[in-house]
DNA sequence: GGTTATTTACCTACCGATAGATAGGTAGGG
DNA sequence: CCCTACCTATCTATCGGTAGGTAAATAACC
């Protein structure tokens, strides 16, 4: 799994290829046919776990800070991270792109990241102690998820994690961050 | 051409068949490799087509009102009018998430398209009255140009227009839009 | 103007590679 | 004894691309 998970990262989901995935970790693509019988419970079963990790990480940044500012720092260091490891993209950003095209397993998948990720957001802009109404945050994590996505594949086409860091800044110094 | 770009803003490259552009126009693939030759002559085609078109409306939004916000919002238009057209993302945003898998000729249509937009933005951010630095203009245009690719791929997946449109409007509160 | 040569834009019929998926067989540990 | 986890072998579908042929339009020449 982490070998298919790394090549959907930097390749989508189309590029994943049983035999490809096989020959990585040394077997036949008849075997990973064994433990995930079509592509699409392969698909399904990466964004799940991806989506899982991802929850559980989040909400232990929000046990060990209240701290908004803090939090989405920490936040915007993950996908940084995808970058700085081998250029990567967040696995389900890079589905989201071939969304129309997934098994539909996939996709509900893939949708639960983008909305556990909205959530997030919202809980964490609302611990703000100026005070905002709940739909305001939920606008406000969704252009925050939006842009933070859309600064991950401007920089990783630039091969770039400076114009990573530099967006990211500017949409602290604009006002859209915390 | 239109079906192959339609094809492509729909399912992104990898999905660009030669068999599949024949059918929609009613030819045999063969007569499709008479024109274009291979793929990536194909594929650069249609960016090299998609990024000049682009560069001639921008321009003329230029001419036609020297207000950065007015630019801009009829900027953000043009990719908004993707989405209201068949859920459609923009041609080289979504070909910028098969970066690393296109062939060389059509990777750097992809990022002349890129460069432009950004080029266009820093020219329209430093006509503000205001004054900006150039340096700063520059990075605010690539910041205002990976939000915006960010929410249409978001909106898509979404399926929700108003989602584009509440984020762009979020931007545009935050201080990231003029 | 009429004839010939060339080019354009298509066609049929393939090729090799690769994809996901399946059937059926086998070694080994509990 | 049987189940787990692999294997070999093969299927069908689709991919980009090529070879070679053809009808019609166009250009060149006498």
């Amino acid at each position: 799994m982490d070998v298919a998970r790394a090549m959907v990262q930097a390749h989508g989901y189309n590029a994943l290829s049983f035999r490809e995935v096989a020959k990585a970790v040394g077997v036949k693509s008849a075997s990973i046919h064994y433990h995930f019988p079509t592509k699409g419970d392969l698909g399904a079963a990466l964004a799940r776990r991806y989506t899982d990790d991802a929850v559980m990480y989040f909400d232990s940044l929000l046990a060990a800070s209240a701290d908004p500012s803090t939090c989405i720092r920490r936040y915007t260091d993950v996908f940084r991270a995808a970058l700085v490891n081998d250029n990567r993209m967040c696995l389900c950003g890079i589905m989201s792109a071939e969304r129309d095209d997934l098994p539909a397993e996939v996709r509900v998948e893939v949708d639960r990241f983008a909305e556990v990720n909205v959530r997030w957001l919202t809980k964490v802009l609302s611990l703000q102690p100026s005070g905002i109404e709940p739909e305001i945050a939920q606008r406000r994590a969704l252009a925050i998820y939006a842009a933070i996505g859309g600064a991950q594949l401007v920089a990783r086409g630039r091969g770039d994690i400076s114009a990573f860091d530099e967006t990211v800044e500017t949409y602290r110094t604009a006002g859209l961050l915390p």
